[in-house]
DNA sequence: ATGAAAGCGCTAACAG
DNA sequence: CTGTTAGCGCTTTCAT
């Protein structure tokens, strides 16, 4: 059940060194008729080489990890999937970690995958303290930040473009004619929710509109958060329009409370929203939403980290952005999900 | 920057032996002296344990496998997020692997987690084919399979009670007064399918109706091929007037082909769908759907595999059962989703 | 109560 | 071209 390389050895009549040789397709010259009886005694015995011990012997591990906040949110297992894909298409293995958006369990997992001496780490803080990396770095664990802008090039970072994207949210709806255009932020801003607002901002200034204060409201994350949300900017004197909302799931929840104030959307209200959530802009089609290249994060993350762990460079001060898109489903005619 | 209990030892004056007694405290006993200093020493060098050598040492690892189809399905990440949770309290950490649903994928993985030597492995098959368990059993690896019926237990297995939520779904529109009730199936039936379906069955004829075939037809996963599915059923010379589908993604699509026939959900028609997608009863109120409560399914399949290969015992010949319920929101009424 | 040493399975330097 | 051997970092038996 446990064979080894001796087993190999012994029933082809070499030695282990010319096993691993065999195996490893070098770096020492083998004949061929070593290899094949070689490749014929592994078959027979269904060897299969034990990576802990080849791991613990080169100092160096094929295995990553991925630090994500709760892939509850299917924004994270995007990210997840596309990371998964790549490593393994790399020969990589990845250890997944929920942090639940929680500084000490970050903490945690840090230590957990140094434990396991992981390779490298791609990372998607769910707060906005920067000691995870800190403790990655004096770890020596090469690092990938997603979606958060990282302070002096600490470790290289690769995120979408959220102010591109809370700009041509914002552009979309003065395009449409609204003037008054509400938004509905974070609780707590990270790099990625603070890009996505100043490009509210830039949009509105750019177009010559004001920026007021009491169009701005915080919520939280999920469907009742923007439900809420809404609620209150519902019940200014001066009433928004339109809104832009951090992301999808509050921009549905704030649909519930345009439906029982009798408003109608489009018509008279409209909104945007980032895409959390895949198949919002499907569930949810009087919903116009920013498109995030989820999965293409996760592959690019994953791409980066493994060519800074193969090629010994120095990790390069890199912020990469990626492109996003405007997806309006009005236009393709309302479904009646009422 | 990589600290080995040797330097520990050196440090506090004692040997390794007595530093790996200290940290696993036991199973030697060791002096309180003994035990400050190294502690102490630890703290200073910032020791962190290399699992990679303990596991190879101990012949026996922390770190479990866990292949699922697709997480981009939210279901699969559910199931992997309560997985991952219970590992995590448990000292284990979780390889993740996506099969998309193809066997040569699965066999792969097998394999990549046979050579990290994991502890245990939880499968869910995207296929009907058995050869990933079999290969799981002959590498001896402790599997819990979760969303199949496994023939034979060969190895344990738990899921949701399907053939209850395909009775559950098919007797509410029973009650509502619907006489001619379709299905949209799977493709491929697996275990958990057919039971859905089989649930279905006995429903109406428990209730007097007939099976009719002309009813049930073949969709797949996701939007679009629900929207077929219904647009077919809807061609019918004697029309369902209300469906049950495999998913709720199908039954989302299902949706917009009734808009385009000017039918009106709750009224003309009703859908139940089982729940894929954790948030369809909230973005999609006009939906009833059968819940099932995958994040407990992981921590249990989780909890399950960690009692097996703690206790050596051999696998129990289990098929867990797990309640799932129907969700209705038109109820709540209906918010214009149009 | 503790230190020395063997060995988990592998790779690679050394010596033919 | 190939066998022998040391050693990766850890646990645990053996000896004291």
């Amino acid at each position: 059940m446990n064979v080894t390389s001796s087993d190999v050895a012994r029933l082809a009549g070499v030695s282990r060194a010319t096993v691993s040789y065999v195996i490893n397709n070098g770096p020492r010259p083998f004949s061929e008729d070593a290899k094949a009886r070689v490749l014929e005694s592994i078959r027979q015995l269904g060897y299969q080489p034990n990576a802990v011990a080849r791991n613990l012997r080169l100092q160096r591990s094929s295995t990553l990890g991925l630090i994500v906040p709760d892939t509850h949110n299917p924004y994270f297992s995007e990210v997840g999937r596309g990371v998964e894909r790549v490593a393994f298409e790399n020969g990589y293995t990845v250890f997944l970690c929920h942090s639940g958006y929680k500084l000490d369990l970050e903490m945690q997992y840090v230590d957990m995958l140094h434990a396991q001496r992981v390779a490298g780490v791609i990372l998607i803080p769910g707060t906005a303290d920067f000691a995870p990396y800190q403790k990655l770095k004096e770890y020596g664990i090469r690092t990938v930040v997603i979606d958060r802008l990282v302070p002096d090039g600490i470790v290289p970072g690769l995120m979408a473009d959220n102010f591109h994207g809370g700009f041509l949210a914002t552009k979309h709806l003065i395009d449409l004619g609204h003037r008054r255009i509400g938004y509905i932020r974070r609780p707590v801003d990270l790099s990625h929710s603070r890009s996505r607002y100043e490009g509210y901002q830039a949009a509105l200034t750019e177009h010559g509109l004001p920026l007021d204060d009491t169009l701005v409201v915080i919520g939280g994350f999920i469907f009742e958060d923007g439900y809420h949300a809404l609620r209150e900017l519902l019940a200014l004197p001066e009433r928004p329009t339109a809104i832009v909302a951090y992301n999808d799931m509050m921009a549905i929840g704030a649909l519930r409370a345009l439906y029982e104030m009798g408003l109608h959307v489009p018509g008279d209200f409209s909104l945007v929203g980032f895409d959390d959530i895949a198949q919002a802009s499907y569930t949810c089609p009087s919903l116009t939403t920013i498109f995030l290249p989820k999965y293409e994060m996760g592959q690019h993350g994953a791409d980066l980290l493994i060519s800074l762990i193969e090629k010994r460079d120095p990790p390069p001060d890199l912020q990469i952005l990626l492109d996003v898109k405007l997806i309006i489903r009005e236009s393709t005619g309302p479904v009646p999900y009422k």
